[in-house]
DNA sequence: CGGGCGATTGAATTACATCAAATTTCGTGG
DNA sequence: CCACGAAATTTGATGTAATTCAATCGCCCG
């Protein structure tokens, strides 16, 4: 079904040869194996034993809840630099997958776990803390915004965090944009074709988005 | 407008006093000034330099955000024995205010900041931690669940909260519940209906509600 | 170059919002 | 204790944004 070339090839890495994965790394101390996932594939599972921490490489990874009816909430994108897998308890409370081929720098929790002054502590209160404030944002999209001010909100979201680039190459398909901002895939699809008509954006192939008037985009999102 | 009568009333309270405020409150030292709000008096603004960490002895708070058009968007609530007003950076990223007339315990952020062992901390991280999974739960119902899902999920929760008790008493408002769950105060006023015409609970006045069968009350929230 | 999956587009439907009363609640003052 | 009145809530009628159902299109990979 997917290509598993990616998948298990394992590797002590040096930090020094990473050069994409963010500058809280090396102070979260995640030496250890580099891990690829073919997409799709599961990084872990809700509800599993939580004992690594993650960090993107390359690639993206979305974490995500479903309802028992199969109804499915993404919610969060890991992009390169971004760090994920920690945990309130002992257990996952989300699932994480491969959005595309993925490769990520895995280390034990326990070994996160502390280094004796509690300065590990006061990082993942950060991390937590970041993750909170992205997760509010996030209430308020989906409880306040109209269809259009959530993808416009997502597309600014996303232009930042790949470094304000003009142009995008969204990593992830239609469906998984649509049950991140609680819209179907129609509504989104449409909602691309309405600001592609209004000049706000190119659309190139499935993946590639030209922004033609960002600061268009960023009043849409209020 | 508003009875004004506990505003402003602060004394030095011992901490055995204080019977409602919850395990984790003297764990966090939180000793120091109880304070009134009355209904509606804001605790502290978004944006506002965040010095104090708060523990609600009686009554309730809502904390929120809004859009610059006025939208608003209430993202928790907390109720005798909760702990709000911990942030990521020196501001508030969320507003804060009395549901009803509430009494607080107010600690210095810089007292609770650290005790030199990192102890401190490590309960920080349980806090923040606890808030990102209410406010994943509360992406996943904003996201995925219908109206009458959100209600149900909502006096299920509340229930849970208040003691499973068979009569909840609403310290909020319709307007506030419609903002909590994404939806408009007469949508949440046909799904209370709705429930009292299907025997699933009974509304006495406005703040009280009888759980009649919490079971299927459940089953909704899926 | 062809097949298949993801994306787009169109038409019909619906859940929820909006607009507009009617009704209930509850604090206040007589 | 009861009546009044403002505010909150409920109910009804209508509108609409987004969903659902149904083709069709067009990338992209073998």
């Amino acid at each position: 079904m997917y290509a598993h070339s990616v998948q298990s090839a394992r590797t002590i890495t040096p930090l020094a040869e990473i050069k994409d994965a963010g500058q809280e790394i090396d102070r979260l101390r995640l030496v250890g194996l580099t891990r690829g996932f073919a997409r799709g594939r599961e990084i872990f599972g809700e509800g599993e034993h939580a004992d690594h921490v993650y960090s993107v490489i390359s690639g993206a990874v979305r974490s995500f809840r479903v309802l028992s009816d199969g109804r499915r909430q993404v919610l969060d994108f890991y992009l390169p630099g971004d760090i994920f897998g920690i945990e309130p308890g002992p257990d996952h409370g989300v699932g994480a997958e491969a959005v595309n081929d993925v490769i990520l720098l895995v280390a034990r929790r326990s070994l996160a776990a502390d280094d004796g002054d509690g300065a590990m502590t006061r990082r993942l209160l950060r991390l937590a803390v970041d993750d909170l404030r992205r997760s509010r944002d996030h209430v308020l999209t989906l409880g306040c915004r109209t269809a259009c001010e959530r993808v416009a909100s997502f597309l600014n979201d996303l232009a930042v965090r790949l470094g304000n680039r003009r142009s995008l190459d969204l990593p992830m398909s239609r469906q998984d944009i649509a049950d991140y901002l609680g819209l179907t895939i129609e509504t989104v699809s449409r909602t691309f074709s309405l600001f592609q008509t209004a000049g706000l954006i190119r659309l190139h192939g499935r993946r590639s988005v030209e922004l033609c008037r960002p600061g268009a985009l960023t009043d849409l999102c209020i």
